[in-house]
This record gives structure tokens, C-alpha cells and sequence, in this order.
DNA sequence: TAATGTTAGTGGCTTAAAGCCATTTAGTCT
DNA sequence: AGACTAAATGGCTTTAAGCCACTAACATTA
């Protein structure tokens, strides 16, 4: 190996192109709550490789544009659903020689979590098409793109595992809701039944919402509405939901 | 942009250097427990950029070698340590446009437990020197190469809390330790008490461990030695150890 | 306007797993 | 043999969950 006496000597005979480099890409589970179901945004591949089939939302990170990672992911999904940071959270990296024809590939994997009125779904030159599917539909219908299946999954033992312990799924929700309604998305996501009195007693004890003062309305009983004291943050229980025993 | 007739001819015309590329890496926080205290592992860069600055150990992908991003972290933690896989974990990505002078920059971050008798610490080529230093000065000392302060802390938060509900640190010992010699790890990573009777009824009632019929002794009342049943995979405790009140 | 239906919200007990602290046990050392 | 030390356990308290039945507040209907 040459050996240079400064590093600006150095730097200025560096280019990323004598190397041999993986790509880079940023794939999205983005979730929503919709139709009392946990679902998630596919779209269609409009160019080779994998040309036409459904892939989670993703793609090459712009050098110029995006100053982070997590720009990127931003971009992505406002580009998607038109939502800007409602909650992102990075999930894992996967890389490999073959999981791209392309070449050795790498892709870091985000989750987000929408409130499904707060989207307004556009396909852009990526993508022939955009779809909400169900995520008990997708392990058995789809064959994702590449290895999205598996990244899917990722984001969903992610989902469901923090979703016992922590108040995620507030982000699920639009601003204001009810205890009833916060109760029905932890169901929903962990596929289980749980305790009312324990649900409630554990979401109030936490502190980590505040009455509106509104009430929602129906014919029974009127509901008081509730909002997330700190928006996008979420927190941690000292103990897992348990379900029932 | 063109449009391809058939993906081959799309991937015969595909070159990767006709895209702008960032830089990849995987970088890694290797953990010990030495001298009753954690310690964590640093080399000394031998090569520009950040040259001569102490860094956590890592570099980039051997495409021809590695066939996954595992594969890189497991070769980067056989090169410095002479030990193979004893535990291993992706912690999280981080890329920047700034983080390293020679452009976009990502590395993925990687967190290694191993037991310090099984070390025998080697140099190569990119480094200057190896060394052991205990976390708690790391954050006051050392300046390390370009953001690996903020990586290392990374990693440092993910041990510190997977050790509240999980069975890490038997990972940090050699095959055979008392309870003791566990509780005690326990103790140096949470860097609080654990009260006895409760760690022993967590750990035991966990049925993670057998004994191996083996007795420490010293000048007190021997101790039952126990090993891990399935190395590598962690346990989760229903709830954290809450540590005195 | 009174009865009925429906969901919101609470009271009060049981249970699981943690904390606390004192006591017993099994060795070595002097 | 008695002192010393660390291992191991017994038994109570506390915390946060589960269970289930009850009351509360509205709209709808008869």
C-alpha cells in the first residue's frame, strides 16, 4: 500500500471508484392502522430488476440531497404517502452477495407508523403502482421483490415486540383518541386480547397522555378523548403486556 | 431514463460505477469483562484518514471474501481477537454525508461479547496497536476516529439495556462460572447492586443454566459451577431486574 | 318518559415476580 | 475448636399485572 505523507495528499487521490463497493439502498415498512387492521404499503417495481412485482418502498440514497441516513428514509416515505415525520425508527441492515442481481447489495431497513387520515397515497417514476395490504395477507399471498419478505418480517417482530412494551402504537392514532381505541390497536397489532382494567391502569399510571377535554360521542356512554403528552416519543413500561393467562 | 427490453439486457448494461456510491463499513464495540471492570477494544489507525487516532476496529466489505455483512463482522472480530463467534450483534447503522472526509459514509454497527481469557489480541495491517480500555473512561479520555464515540455509545446503551431483561452476560464469561461470578457481571455492566436471592430465583427459575457438577472452591463454602445450555441465544426475562429501591 | 341496549369506566380481589433482610451452610484458616 | 468468609435459602413485603363483576352515562326505542 502507498504510504502519503499528508492527508490531504491522501484524500486527494482517493476515489470510491478504485474500490469494489456494495450497493446502498433504504427499504420501509411503513404501517397503518386501517380498517381495524394492521397494514402495510407495497409498490410495484416499474424498472428491472424484479420488474413488476411488489416491494416494500425504498431506494438509493440521493449523495446530494440526503445529509443522513435518515433523510433518505424521510424522503421515501413523505415521496409515498406525503407524511412527514410521524414515527421513524431504523430497524436493522441487511447485506449480502446475492441478495441483488445488481451485485453485493446492502439495505438498511426502516419502520413508520401513520395515522392512516393523514395520508395521501402517490406513486412516483419508481413505481407502476401503490397498495395498503393486510400483514396477514402478505406471508401467505406475496412473493416480495428481492429479499423484502424477510425484511418485512423484521419490521413486524419489531412492531410486536415493542408494542409490549412500550406505548408505541399512540403514533398509530391521529391526534386525539380514546383509551378504547388506544386498547384496540394493541390488540390488533399483537393479535391477542387484552385486559381492559390493566390496559387502562398501565397507559394512565405511565403519564404519558393528556385529557383533551373533548369527548367522543356515540350512542352509549361518551368516551373522553385523550393525545400523546410527547408526540413521537414512546415509553418504556417496566413490565411486558401479558395477555391472557 | 431507458427502458430495457429484458432484465439480462438491463444487467449487461448495469455498471455500479455509473452511480454515485457511498462509502460502507462495518465497525464494531468488542466487550470484556477485565479486571473486574468493562472494557471495551481499540486500535490505533495506521493509515489516513483520522491516522494515529484511537478507533473502534472495523473496515470495509470484502466483496470477494464475504457473502454477508455478518461475514465482515465476524472476520474483523477473528482478526483483532483470534475468537470466532462466541456472540455477535447488529446494533444499528449509521450514514452521513460528513462523518468520514472521504464522502457519504455508511457503517454498520456491530457489538461482540467475549470471555477475555479466550483473546489473544493480534495487529494487522491497519492498525497500529490494540488495546483494552475500561468503558467508564472512554467517554471522559478518549477522542476517538471520526464519530466512533457516538457508535461506541451505541452499542454501550444496547448492552446496558438488553441486560435488564435478557441472559447477555453469560456470554461474558468462560464456559464454567459460579452464580456469583454472573451476578457480578450483571453488577459491572448495570454498574449498580443486584440483590441476591432475586438474581438467583431470575436466573435459575429461567432454567437457562445446568450445573456441571463441578464445585469453585476457595476459602469459604464451595460454589456449584454452572454452564449456559445453549450457547449464544439469550434469554428474556418477563420483566427487567429493577435494581435496589 | 321509562325501559333497554351499549360502551365507558371503576372496585376489589388474586397472582407473578421482584425487593429486602436475616439465617443457615460448608468450607478454609489460625 | 472457634473464627472467618462466601454460598445458599427462608420468609416476608411490594409492585404491577390479570380477572371479573359492577356502576355510569349516553342514545334509542317502545
Amino acid at each position: 500500500m502507498t504510504h502519503y505523507k499528508s492527508e490531504q495528499e491522501f484524500l486527494s487521490s482517493y476515489s470510491i471508484h478504485d474500490f469494489d463497493v456494495p450497493l446502498v439502498s433504504v427499504d420501509m415498512s411503513i404501517f397503518s392502522i386501517i380498517d381495524d387492521e394492521l397494514q402495510v404499503l407495497l409498490v410495484k417495481r416499474a424498472d428491472y430488476p424484479e420488474k413488476g412485482k411488489w416491494a416494500l418502498p425504498g431506494g438509493f440514497i440521493d449523495l446530494k440531497q440526503d445529509s443522513t441516513l435518515d433523510d433518505t428514509a424521510q424522503r421515501k416515505l413523505r415521496d409515498k404517502t406525503g407524511v412527514d415525520t410521524p414515527y421513524l425508527e431504523q430497524v436493522g441492515t441487511v447485506g449480502a452477495m446475492n441478495r441483488d442481481p445488481r451485485g453485493w447489495s446492502v439495505t438498511v431497513a426502516y419502520m413508520a407508523l401513520i395515522a392512516a387520515d393523514s395520508v395521501v397515497l402517490s406513486k412516483d417514476s419508481s413505481s407502476e403502482d401503490v397498495k395498503w395490504v393486510p400483514v396477514f395477507q402478505l406471508a401467505k399471498l406475496d412473493k416480495l421483490a428481492f429479499d423484502h419478505n424477510q425484511i418485512f418480517e423484521m419490521c413486524h417482530e419489531r412492531l410486536k415486540s415493542k408494542v409490549q412494551y412500550t406505548s408505541l402504537p399512540v403514533n398509530l392514532l391521529s391526534e386525539e383518541f380514546t383509551l378504547t381505541e388506544l386498547q384496540s390497536t394493541f390488540e390488533i397489532i399483537l393479535d391477542t386480547s387484552v385486559e381492559k382494567k390493566s390496559f387502562r391502569r398501565r397507559v394512565l399510571d405511565a403519564d404519558i397522555l393528556e385529557e383533551t377535554g373533548n369527548m367522543k360521542t356515540g350512542s352509549n356512554r361518551p368516551a373522553k378523548l385523550y393525545r400523546a403528552k410527547e408526540q413521537g416519543k414512546d415509553h418504556l413500561f417496566p413490565r411486558s403486556i401479558e395477555g391472557p393467562r
